[in-house]
RNA sequence: GGAGGCUUAGCUCAGUUGGUUAGAGCACUUGCCUUACAAGCAAGGGGUCACUGGUUCGAGUCCAGUAGUCUCCACCA
């Protein structure tokens, strides 16, 4: 900072220049100290596919906070960046690009897709790390990973290899997602659910044998194509003469039986229904247990099959059309009635998803999820707050087994190798030649990749270094506290923790800290179809990297959604500005760059106040943090920075400063930059930049306030009496204040104040602050000769006149005293009410009783000094 | 169908193991260019804490139910 301090604080003057101090100073960087606890956090890696949007910037926000509060603490902390490669959404996005180029994948072929995948994710990853930067995040930065770099590459094949000899990987012929436009398999998990309008096709099934038919209804009436059977429940009186019929499958022509199965529900519909083993998962099973065959109707791109001539290559809504056409023209319609029911569709793409039975690679999930589930019960790892443990449990509860392979190309490539010459499947952590069976070379790698999520499940050990036995996997694993948003706990947070149990035998963390997601001003989530996104940049360019952080920071709880308000970036802007200020005029006040020794002989009442003051919030704050309290903590810091260090203890100073007296100038030197820099200490977590940048400027001790020492709770400066000693002082310039309010006086008339009160000493040595923050000319601390023509103030403990002939109305006065009096009496009844429950007395703790005692002494005094004036008054 | 969240001032939200007579920011009213800050200072108005019961000496806070609202999961073809 210069001597001459701008009046208003440019976060874009400063942030840049004071990260890459950090950056220069290696401050980041974890160092492996022995002897010291650790605390590690590894970082949700975002996905290359983008940019950061509030939903990071909070991430980020809530998770550089509780790594700079353990670092100043004193532990040695780590916390490892990086990102990742998101298979399918990256995907999609290349594939996008290449449409502008008129390419298709095929186009350009295996490796020049992965070419053009390594480009972007230089590109675009490059993009991520630098806006985290902007951000303030204190990542070490030389432990950067990619999900898909070598180290993450070679725990991901460790871990396939070593499920698949458990026998908890295997491949198999499942009815799997199907997603028609990215043309992959995805997971039950990357399906989302939407409410679509339909319609309900009744259908008309004739028996072979002439006897009439059965009427069934389909969402679906395309899928007839591949119907292998028809069911009803075997407990179905009206259906039990017809199991082991064969029915005639209209259109087709195909026989099939009618079979009894449990799954049909007897009093939904018809009671009787369809069955497409090759697409619909229930079916599918339904076909399992009856040994039905399985028709696939459709292509990968949800086009009909050339099994069926006068439907071929159509797509779903035209083949479904001329079907129903076909349908009615052979009477097989019965009626058709409208529908909402749910729909599938791709979470990456939002295209309906299609159930196919398909050749994949499957994680068994029971034996990995019961651990996982015990983990949790027993408290080794915690979800702050509590309640999402449900959404845990009632994921791995309910688990089916996980597909992991994936039709794409940019990915971990499955490590299997089959012979072409015995169909002999090897997997291997290396490349396979020769197979180990019949000797053959001919063989070859499966093509398929992983499931993006498979190589973030390894995320909080591969990064570490994990399979090798680093020495970072030994210090830092495992790690201490996740943070995330809630919508992850199935896709990532669960496959962490059983995997983090499987392969390392420790959970990965001990807590799980879950955030809400942010919101637009409406209540909308932020979506790019709406429009309604905020770019996190474009507040930080504006407001400033501090703000958007105090803003993300405050006024929000564990686990609830917020909303983005402008206006709340802006409240925390013109904080920024009000500590900028309150540096500026610390600074203007300060003779040298020393810093200032604390002389407690020399402190006055109002240093004693705000030591103690600081010394309290010290302690609620560290508590706040150590709760994941971040929200709560923040607050106190902006109450106590605003309210009682620049509204009271800075106006208090002036008069000091400004004075003779040169001991009394220091030592209000000394106190100010006291609690001020210790504040700023308290502040850096969560607004880094301004608090370093300030704290650089005044007198220091270190090299900087990111690695200075977490100030601590004493009972040294634990003064309650100098507190409420003070708050006397303050309660009588409020009331003086108030009153002159009420009677419209400037500030330009200063009044002589007598205060009578059997606490004068007080008021005596403050006469010179309560003159200027109560607008006196001089402070007397006694009754005046003659009460006549003053205007009375009444607080608990002192009685204030105020000599202002002019302005006294007496009737005014009067009025007043009334109104003082009549609150002073519902306060005393309140009280008392209270202290003559004796159940409350008996009950209640003795120091909440003895709050209520003084509550009551307090408004007893009152009352009496309000009579006195009024009798003194009515005397005149 | 199951689970969970939310409902507190005009608006957006806090409210820490139940403990004085419920808070903040913004907005509003009044007065101030008081040499750190008008992105500021001082004073003020504004809430039957969704509703109904219950537990308790004491409930915004705990329990049960009701209503509204949002979300997640499941899903009957």
């Amino acid at each position: 900072m210069q001597k001459e301090l701008a009046k208003q604080y440019d976060p874009k003057a400063v942030e840049d220049r004071i990260y890459k101090m950090w950056l220069d100073g290696k401050y980041f960087h974890a160092k492996r100290e022995e002897g010291k606890e650790t605390y590690t956090i590894v970082i949700p890696p975002p996905n290359i596919t983008g940019q950061l949007h509030m939903g990071h910037a909070l991430d980020n926000t809530l998770q550089d906070i509780l790594i700079r509060f353990k670092r100043m603490q004193g532990y040695d902390t780590l916390w490892v960046p990086g990102t990742d490669h998101a298979s399918i959404a990256t995907v999609a996005k290349i594939v996008e690009a290449m449409k502008k180029e008129g390419l298709t994948k095929e186009d350009v072929g295996r490796d020049g897709f992965l070419e053009r995948a390594w480009d972007w994710k230089k590109q675009y990853g490059g993009r991520i790390i630098e806006q985290l930067k902007k951000m303030g995040s204190s990542c070490d930065w030389d432990r950067e990973r990619f999900t898909l770099d070598e180290g993450c590459s070679a725990a991901v094949n460790e871990v396939f290899v070593k499920l698949y000899e458990k026998g908890l990987i295997y491949r198999g012929e499942r009815i799997i997602n199907w997603c028609p436009h990215c043309l992959t398999s995805i997971s039950d998990a990357e399906v989302e659910y939407e409410d679509k309008q339909g319609h309900f096709w009744h259908l008309k099934y004739p028996f072979k044998d002439g006897g009439g038919y059965l009427e069934l209804a389909t969402t679906r009436p395309e899928t007839l194509l591949g119907d292998t059977a028809v069911a009803v429940n075997p407990n179905d009186e009206r259906y039990k003469s017809v199991v082991g019929k064969t029915l005639i499958l209209p259109i087709v022509h195909r026989e099939i039986p009618v079979v009894a199965d449990e799954y049909v529900e007897m009093d939904f519909g018809t009671g009787v229904v369809k069955i497409t083993p090759a697409h619909d998962p229930n079916d599918f099973e339904v076909g399992l247990r009856h040994n039905l065959e399985v028709i696939n109707v459709l292509t990968p791109d949800a086009k009909i099959t050339d099994e069926f001539p006068d439907y071929a290559g159509m797509d779903i809504e035209t083949a479904r059309r001329k079907i129903v056409e076909d349908l009615e023209k052979e009477g097989a319609l019965a009626q058709v009635e409208d529908y909402s029911h749910n729909v599938g569709t791709c979470y990456r793409c939002g295209t309906t998803v299609e159930p196919k039975v398909s050749k994949q690679w499957f994680v068994k999930m029971k034996p990995l999820a019961e651990p996982a589930i015990k983990a949790v019960k027993d408290g080794e790892t915690k979800f702050v707050p509590q309640r999402f443990e449900k959404i845990y449990f009632h994921w791995l509860e309910n688990i089916k087994d996980w597909c992991i392979s994936r039709q794409l190309w940019w990915g971990h490539r499955i490590p299997a190798y089959y012979c072409e010459d015995c169909g002999e499947i090897t997997v291997s952590k290396t490349a396979v030649t020769v197979c180990k069976k019949c000797g053959s070379k001919h063989i070859h790698q499966d093509p398929d990749t992983l499931d993006t999520w498979f190589s973030s499940a390894l995320w909080p050990f591969s990064t570490l270094g994990w399979p090798k036995e680093t020495e970072d996997f030994k210090h830092y694993y495992p790690t201490n506290t996740l943070v995330t948003g809630y919508d992850i706990i199935p896709f990532w947070v669960m496959r962490m923790m059983f995997s983090g149990i499987e392969q390392t035998g420790k959970v990965p963390f001990d807590t799980v800290l879950i955030h809400g997601l942010v919101r637009d001003p409406q209540g909308r989530k932020m979506s790019k179809s709406l429009g309604n996104g905020v770019d996190p940049l474009e507040v930080i360019s504006q407001y400033g990297a501090d703000a958007l952080r105090f803003s993300l920071a405050t006024g929000n709880s564990p686990g609830n959604d917020m909303r983005y308000i402008p206006e709340r970036v802006e409240a925390s802007r013109n904080f920024a500005n009000k500590i900028w200020n309150a540096a500026r005029f610390i600074l203007m006040n300060l003779e040298s760059d020393e810093v200032l020794p604390l002389n407690e002989s020399n402190f006055a009442l109002e240093d004693k106040w705000i030591i103690s003051k600081f010394n309290t919030l010290t302690k609620l704050v560290t508590e706040n943090l150590q709760k994941f309290e971040l929200g709560q903590a923040v607050s106190k810091l902006y109450d106590f920075i605003w309210d009682v260090f620049c509204d009271w203890y800075i106006e208090i100073c002036k008069a000091r400063l400004m004075g003779e007296d040169k001991v009394a100038a220091n030592t209000a030197r000394a106190v100010l930059t006291y609690v001020f820099t210790n504040t700023l200490a308290l502040l850096h977590p969560f607004m880094p930049f301004i608090t370093e940048e300030i704290w650089q400027s005044m007198p220091h001790n270190g090299e900087v306030l990111m690695t200075s020492k977490w100030p601590e709770y004493t009972d040294k400066y634990a003064y309650e009496k100098e507190e409420s000693d003070f708050e006397k002082v303050m309660e009588v310039i409020k009331a003086i204040r108030n009153r002159r309010a009420e009677m419209n006086v400037p500030p330009s008339k200063k009044a002589k104040v007598y205060i009578s009160s059997e606490f004068s000493d007080i008021f005596e040595s403050g006469s010179n602050y309560i003159c200027r923050l109560a607008f006196a000319s001089e402070v007397v601390t006694k009754e005046p000769e003659s009460a006549d023509g003053n205007v009375r103030v009444v607080t608990d403990c002192a009685t204030v006149y105020m000599p202002m002939k002019e302005l006294v109305d007496i009737s005014a006065e009067l009025e007043r005293l009334d109104r003082d009096m009549k609150k002073a009496l519902e306060d005393k009844e309140f009280f008392e009410k209270k202290l003559n429950n004796a159940g409350f007395v008996a009950k209640a703790p003795e120091a909440v009783v003895a709050q209520q005692r003084e509550g009551l002494l307090k408004a007893l005094d009152k009352i009496k000094m309000i009579n006195d004036s009024i009798a003194e008054l009515k005397n005149m």
